[in-house]
DNA sequence: TGCCCCCTGCAG
DNA sequence: CTGCAGGGGGCA
């Protein structure tokens, strides 16, 4: 589920409170959700939460890292001891996870505060993977992995160079291709290339370095929107706390086809590209 | 370099 | 019931 600003978000909420407890305790309720070897995370101190891309890197004393990837519908939510699970308010924006754990539950860590943080993925695509830090430069994932979208290589000549190479695949399809960039996905593509107008099945190729420069502008400003917002929560997205963020609300195409455009007015569009669900204005994206 | 698939649940 | 969902690995 989540993209680059809801990892982030849940990065932020996560550091606030880890940082020094200790694991001294939990539970795996599903094997394949953690792989590694459990009992060497008992003891450990967190001393640093990461993210590279979409993933979560949790930081442990004694040279380990535990590798989290929410993908689809994976939540880490930390309960504080004696944490009454918070109710929303009644306003739809916060409302939230009322137990813990639930029938998502899949990992359960248990912190020397004698708060829990609960690894909850209803798709069950996600996992925790506990690595040696010597073994993170080599890890298939992340050793592929491009750019940070803030980093300077990720660069219009950088970009350029991507989109020849593949010039014939869809501008979508090299975006959400994580050794390009890391942390785009579906939502923020959509509404980065909206702003951008232009069409997300454009053929890379068919894009010039004066059409990148304000592309690459688009895709950290929707990002940055994105945390500022708290992120995006379509479906299942929640934060640390288990609170779901507000950047749905300042979406432009993303699940409004059938919508009007809030710039031209004109009814939002859904299609396929790149294997995905792609949301469009007709007339303020120009066509491939 | 596109598609099917992993899995579960929900809307149409 | 079918189709689809913030991801990405493995296969033509």
């Amino acid at each position: 589920m989540p993209e680059l600003p809801e990892v982030e978000t849940v990065r932020r909420g996560l550091e606030r409170v880890l940082l020094g407890q200790q694991i001294v305790g939990g539970e795996v309720l599903l094997a394949r959700s953690f792989s590694g070897v459990w009992s060497d995370l008992m003891g450990r101190m967190v001393r640093e939460v990461g993210r590279r891309g979409k993933v979560l890197l949790i930081g442990l004393d004694q040279g380990k890292t535990a590798l989290v990837h929410l993908r689809m519908t994976g939540q880490l939510i930390y309960q504080p001891q004696d944490g009454s699970p918070r109710e929303g308010g009644g306003h739809p924006s916060v409302a939230l996870i009322r137990k813990l754990p639930n029938a998502h539950t899949r990992v359960i860590w248990e912190m020397s505060s004698g708060a829990r943080l609960f690894f909850n993925d209803q798709r069950t695509f996600g996992s925790i993977k506990l690595l040696e830090d010597t073994e993170l430069p080599t890890e298939p994932f992340l050793a592929k992995l491009g750019p940070e979208p803030w980093d300077k290589a990720f660069s219009i000549a950088a970009l350029h160079r991507a989109f020849q190479r593949r010039s014939r695949s869809s501008v979508k399809a090299v975006l959400l291709d994580q050794e390009v960039v890391a942390g785009i996905g579906n939502i923020y593509a959509d509404e980065a290339l909206f702003l951008s107008g232009i069409h997300p099945a454009t053929p890379a190729g068919a894009l010039s370095q004066t059409q990148i420069k304000p592309l690459i502008a688009k895709i950290r400003e929707v990002l940055e929107r994105g945390i500022e917002y708290g992120g995006v929560s379509a479906r299942d997205y929640v934060n640390a706390e288990g609170l779901r963020g507000r950047m749905q609300e300042q979406l432009y195409v993303y699940g409004r086809d059938g919508m009007s455009c809030k710039l031209c007015g004109i009814t939002l569009q859904k299609l396929r590209t790149a294997g995905r669900g792609t949301h469009v204005c007709p007339r303020c994206q120009s066509q491939p």
